[in-house]
DNA sequence: TAGGCCATCTGGTCCT
DNA sequence: AGGACCAGATGGCCTA
């Protein structure tokens, strides 16, 4: 039962570590998925990308049919006097200097918005990826961005700390090496993640888990037996719910106290 | 209707 | 110069 618990433990830590690392920029990218809401893209995007109107530096004495500005501004009018013709080249070309910065400068602009609306995009894949790994009730609505980042925290604290337990109190010296050499095996970078932003570690007290997360993991509880930490854990989970703390749980964000019961009696359900 | 959440735009900053 | 990242602003949608 034991090793059971060891395993699904071992797999829901490897999914979540998982999770956070397969978030490469092209995995997922729905970099078109609402390409249709960008009004300025289908202007934009054609003068900017293809079109020869675009702020090339050659610019100023290649343009083309195409460009509104290409025909207005030729001189091919030899009855014009030649000073009058200076000017109103001079001046024209300022204008056009303008024009053409201000057309860059916005085809600048819609580009940097259509990296920005991927970005985003990617970073909301991520947290659909991580969501999917947390455990929640079908019915349950979906979770918020924050909610999942601090559900994650929680969950990952959660389980480290049960596998902590294990490690010291019931685990063999052997499974403990198995565990250490499963843990090590993880890329590194999985570790790496730094969801709190001021410090990695959970034993920090910061804004990040000041309510939401249970006791920092350098609290040097020891208890016997697993039986006597569970009953202690659901204990502390009613108690905090009664003070109006429901939030704080680890495997539900913002459950009901049924839901919450709900969630302690399928997590544990291997030791019962 | 107020407040929460979200998507998007935008300008600034840093890095390559 | 251009891209990535960030934070502020804004407007839409939803819910209590």
């Amino acid at each position: 039962m034991l090793l059971f618990f060891r395993y699904i433990a071992s797999d829901l830590l490897m999914l979540i570590f998982l999770s956070l690392c397969r978030m490469s920029p092209k995995n997922g990218c729905p970099s078109n998925h609402r390409r249709e809401h960008c009004f300025e893209l289908s202007d934009g995007e054609a003068s900017s990308f293809s079109s020869p109107c675009s702020p090339a530096p050659s610019l100023s004495q290649t343009e083309s049919e195409d460009c509104p500005f290409g025909g207005r501004f030729s001189f091919q009018d030899p009855m014009e006097p030649q000073r009058k013709k200076l000017k109103g080249k001079r001046t024209r070309s300022k204008v056009r200097n303008e024009l053409t910065v201000t057309k860059q400068r916005k085809n600048r602009r819609v580009k940097a918005n259509d990296r920005e609306r991927n970005r985003m995009h990617n970073l909301n894949s991520a947290l659909d990826s991580l969501r999917s790994v947390l455990p929640t009730f079908p019915d349950d609505a979906k979770l918020t961005k924050i909610e999942t980042l601090r559900f994650a925290h929680n969950y990952i604290w959660a389980l480290s700390e049960t596998l902590r337990m294990a490690d010291h109190s019931l685990l063999s010296l052997g499974q403990q090496q198995d565990m250490r050499d499963t843990l090590q095996s993880l890329p590194k970078s999985c570790f790496m993640m730094d969801l709190t932003s001021p410090s990695s570690s959970c034993s920090s007290s910061t804004e990040w888990d000041s309510l939401y997360s249970p006791v920092s993991q350098s609290s040097s509880h020891s208890p016997t037996s697993l039986l006597m930490y569970i009953s202690v854990n659901i204990f502390y989970l009613i108690v905090m719910y009664i003070l109006g703390f429901p939030f704080f749980y680890p495997f539900h964000p913002r459950g009901s106290i049924s839901i919450i019961i709900q969630n302690v009696l399928f997590f544990y359900f291997p030791f019962i």
